[in-house]
DNA sequence: CTGGCGATTAGCATTTTTGCTAATTAGCAG
DNA sequence: CTGCTAATTAGCAAAAATGCTAATCGCCAG
């Protein structure tokens, strides 16, 4: 689970194709036409992307519409801000407490 | 080099390894120590996360004492909210693909 | 049904990562 | 120096990730 999101982020095609969704949700086509990837290569780190849950893809007649899961990614970022030192034992925490 | 971050949180034990670090510094036998994987393992696994620079060694004299560096965790972090399309509150960061 | 387009799946080769044992380095004590 | 402990590096094999081309699936127009 929680390993599969950071394994997917481990790719800079996969966090490129985050960056492009973050302005909104795009075809799959449009995507692949920013890679220099064959397109069947970037219709598996897609694939990647969304088994780790970062993106859910909806089909609309021919084509295939990505968008991110911006609570999958918060979760993330969430865990590494765990990792920073404090005084607390828990490897869960939910809020930035800026 | 964000790429070697990401990669580096990629592994399970690694970030296991900065879980440990999270309450202080700790001597790298103390950490292999807490690992079913065997010590030169492990210490391939310090390796890659003092070359992605989110531990640093420091000898004392027989033995090494690891310790994180929450600033590179903290980009890491920053990097991943930055993804995140919301357009309020905290937008300060150098982009996370590539 | 057929053709075509969008996208994924299959299959394969190459590279990278992982993890082991054995050998080696580094420091300290005598 | 020798011996001992702590940790890393070397070298190898197995597993996983990457990326390609070719084949396939899904959907819609005609």
């Amino acid at each position: 689970m929680e390993n599969s999101v950071f394994k997917a982020l481990a790719h800079p095609a996969r966090r490129q194709v985050l960056t492009m969704l973050r302005k909104g949700p795009r075809l799959a086509g449009d995507l692949a036409a920013e890679f220099e990837a064959s397109w069947p290569t970037m219709s598996r780190h897609l694939a990647v992307l969304k088994d780790a849950d970062l993106i859910t893809a909806e089909r609309q007649g021919n084509q295939i519409l990505y968008r991110v899961n911006t609570s999958v990614l918060e979760d993330a970022a969430s865990a590494l801000l765990g990792l920073i030192g404090r005084d607390e034992g828990d490897d869960q925490l939910k809020e930035a407490a800026e």
